[in-house]
DNA sequence: AAGGATACATCGAAACCCGAGGTATCAGGA
DNA sequence: TCCTGATACCTCGGGTTTCGATGTATCCTT
């Protein structure tokens, strides 16, 4: 699908996106998407062909592992839960983050970047 | 190539930085490269293969032109110039960054963002 | 019973980017 | 002179990320 040029993101932004809601708690796929679109303001709406290959990928490599538990309504759920890596790699992950950010902006030359 | 994720960028985030570098002056390929390079302190250093589609692809939409002048050495150089309309998408384009930039601090949390 | 929300998943293709490789000129050192 | 390195342009192939489309199944509301 086009990386539509008016819905920016950068390589592995979802990736970050995704471990840093998983930081306060555990969650299952769709509430990760529904959670990004409430605190983005419809912002961001990431697709699920885009989450859940995200989410394998993440605790393949052990960034996270995943457990299976059932909702009140009885339908299954598989909430996912940041490993000690995982946390780690948040933390890095912030931090490549910030520094591209404010390199980039150094160079556009915008007085953009400020935290929301 | 592999868009490694220790060298973040944003799909089009190239695109962005080549328009913000022709704003001051006209410039040749080369002369692109070296002045990113410099500007951002190393961080950023585009590969030719990343570059030349990208002036392409900017003059076949009619956001640059292009025209070829002899160095003093007399080699041959292309030198790029934002059009009109280049100037406006760059407007916009920085716009856009800005957005993504406070939106996606605000979500990954990070104290981050903030212009260097 | 039908439709919508919930919940998970995979596949194919588009966009972006870079490594590798190619061409050619020029300056300086061995 | 030859070779290397910097300058200067270019293309091609392939990897990575992402999304649209599609499929399955359950639950709730009407």
């Amino acid at each position: 699908m086009p990386r539509k040029k008016d819905d920016p993101g950068f390589p592995g932004s979802n990736t970050l996106l995704v471990l840093a809601l998983l930081e306060d708690e555990d969650k299952y796929g769709y509430q990760i998407i529904r959670e990004l679109e409430c605190r983005s303001d419809r912002a961001f709406s990431m697709k699920e062909g885009t989450l859940y290959p995200i989410l394998h990928g993440l605790e393949a490599r052990g960034e996270v592992r995943s457990y299976e538990r059932p909702s009140d309504a009885g339908r299954m759920r598989r909430y996912y839960q940041l490993t000690r890596q995982g946390v780690k790699t948040l933390a890095r992950c912030r931090r490549e983050w910030e520094s591209f950010c404010k390199k980039f902006g150094k160079v556009v030359g915008g007085e953009a970047c400020v935290l929301g």
